[in-house]
DNA sequence: TTACTCATATGATCAAAGTCATATGAAACC
DNA sequence: GGTTTCATATGACTTTGATCATATGAGTAA
């Protein structure tokens, strides 16, 4: 089992054993409202989502994660309060919750670390929601290149498609705003990397 | 200084008569970039944007609080990264940041519920995140309902006009669909409680 | 090789929400 | 009491992006 390295720098040595890997294959439940949670699941790759029946008997959706921990928050809960479905085939790691809250109880520079990702997550988090709030996809797009990117360059390791979903919009919007935007001389691409080109002012 | 109670029974009650009452008129800054952050500020009322500058001098806004923490991250940086602007009226409340962080270290049940209020934030955020993705005002108040209400009620405490902000419409589009939705009998309304009517199947 | 799948891309159409204007009633202010 | 401000509300018009269709090239499977 290789642990991502995020992940191996915030568990203890300890705990690195302990984890475990699994594949779902798409379309698969990986827990379900009800269970007692005793893995905590971090997923390298695929896509997940945590999911909960509406009062209309719908399905609602309450989180999707392609890359990091699936409901951290299921840490100190007696059982889970949603369904987690891998929606296309993925890859997680397993980390027993048991012996990682004990280990968070017992270590304090651990329960340090731990808080710090979890103070990255809620930045993340808040910086995403100001971008959903954003009317134009170009506005979207420029907040994105402003705060995730490096020096005015943010790198589509995912593929375009995958960017538009996290975007919370279509493709082919997307795809028509990035044509916009580059013809527009705001933008530059090289393969999968956009910068900005111009600094007006 | 009379601390609301959320915060209250997360502080340790040594930290108590060590916070502040604060307020801001409209358009104050409340700290800038490149201070050392010696406080960190709980919003009761009104609300403060996290605001860098882009890359092309406009600012980006990073984060918008009505309620709670700003910039929890900002509890183990050396200097503020971001700018923070109360832009309407607003009161908050301030905790040293130093002895809050020796706390932490000190205290392993403080800290434990510093995680458990970080874990509710992140679960909060992606329900926000979820329902920003959604693309029409109607799927984002059901989600709302379903998710934030209390069974299918939601209390609109704060007003329509603030709500629509967090659902990231504007207050027209949000007061059309609330009516749309009272007169096809989806939704009920209640002097700003939201209760969903029917439980079609 | 051929067929299939998938990401990228663009055009046409349409519905939804943004924008701007205007109205009303309640609360606050003078 | 009169004026101002603000949340709520609705109408008219415009813009944006969703939807559906279609095309192309890369990579994969048969």
């Amino acid at each position: 089992m290789i642990l991502p390295t995020a992940l191996k720098a915030l568990l203890p040595p300890t705990a690195h054993a302990r984890c475990e890997g699994a594949r779902f294959p798409k379309n698969e439940r990986i827990f379900l409202t009800g269970e007692k949670p005793e893995w905590m699941f971090y997923v390298v790759s695929g896509e997940v989502t945590l999911e909960r029946t509406g009062l209309q008997g719908e399905p609602v959706v309450l989180q999707r994660t392609r890359q990091g921990f699936v409901s951290e928050a299921s840490l100190k809960s007696a059982k889970y309060h949603c369904d987690a479905l891998a929606i296309i085939e993925t890859t997680v790691v397993k980390i027993p919750i048991r012996e990682l809250s004990a280990e968070l109880d017992r270590d304090p520079a651990f329960a340090n670390r731990w808080i710090g990702m979890l103070n990255s997550e809620v930045r993340r988090l808040r910086l995403q929601c100001e971008r959903l709030s954003m009317k134009s996809v170009k506005d979207r797009v420029l907040h994105l290149i402003n705060t995730e990117g490096q020096n005015g360059a943010y790198t589509a390791a995912t593929g375009l498609k995958s960017l538009a979903g996290e975007l919370g919009v279509t493709h082919e919007a997307l795809y028509r705003t990035l044509a916009a935007l580059e013809k527009a001389k705001i933008i530059q691409r090289d393969d999968g990397v956009l910068s900005l080109r111009i600094l007006q002012n």
